[in-house]
DNA sequence: ATCATGTTTAGCCATAATGCTAAGTATCAC
DNA sequence: GTGATACTTAGCATTATGGCTAAACATGAT
């Protein structure tokens, strides 16, 4: 339970940009080269290949390059750790609402003791 | 399928800095007032309050004021995009590995068909 | 060698994000 | 009313982000 977690931090940073989204949509589709991903964005390489670094920096792609290509490829894997956190977070507040209910079942035992013991007859 | 979805970027941005998946995690567990919230981050209120602001617009908790203390509430169920998203992402990708898992099955079948036609004797 | 293609680097600009302090407002306790 | 408590607002400094252009670099085709 790290209190900063750089990692998750990288990851959901990565994944909180409309285009590096779209980027990773793309990817998840199949590997593509770095014009490829450039163009159904309408910025300038340049601008694409800052985000491809965000990506790669979080660990959501990788690329290699072959002649003057540079192909970029999605590791969904690296998605996993952001996944689990949200899942973690419904835990815990799962298992809170489940005390929270046997907090109440108890109230509502007790109540009916009492009631049975200065008389049940109403 | 928008291309720029802001609730995902809200949401995903919100999510992306420790001192606030930190927050979210203490509201997990039980509503909590402003200054509890600040305590255990170290931070100034100014600057949780700041914090607790990205949060409340990202629809990741609530707030509501009983005199002059403001308690806070997670929404678990406003993860669900961000979650959802990434299941996406996965399944899209599964989904292309299948077909080129046919594909290949594919090739092989033709493979070993030319093979037989042109004579199977090794 | 020359030129087109596909990145890559460097640097600039505007805006947004994260922290702070200082000063304000509202409520509760006396 | 006075003072303490719990935010809240305003404003400021620093750094990060997201876009651009211009120029460099590397490779493939002629």
């Amino acid at each position: 339970m790290a209190k900063h977690d750089p990692d998750l931090s990288l990851l959901f940073h990565a994944m909180a940009d409309g285009t590096r989204r779209a980027i990773l949509a793309q990817l998840a589709e199949g590997p593509a080269a770095v014009t490829d991903l450039a163009e159904p964005t309408g910025l300038k390489l340049p601008t694409v290949m800052r985000h491809l670094s965000v990506l790669e920096e979080a660990g959501l792609i990788v690329s290699s390059k072959d002649g003057r290509i540079r192909t970029c490829a999605i590791r969904p894997e690296a998605m996993e750790p952001a996944r689990a956190w949200i899942e973690e977070q419904r835990a815990v507040w799962a298992a809170r609402l489940d005390r929270l209910d046997q907090f109440v079942m108890r109230m509502m035992e007790e109540n009916a003791h009492d009631k049975a013991e200065s008389g049940d007859k109403d």
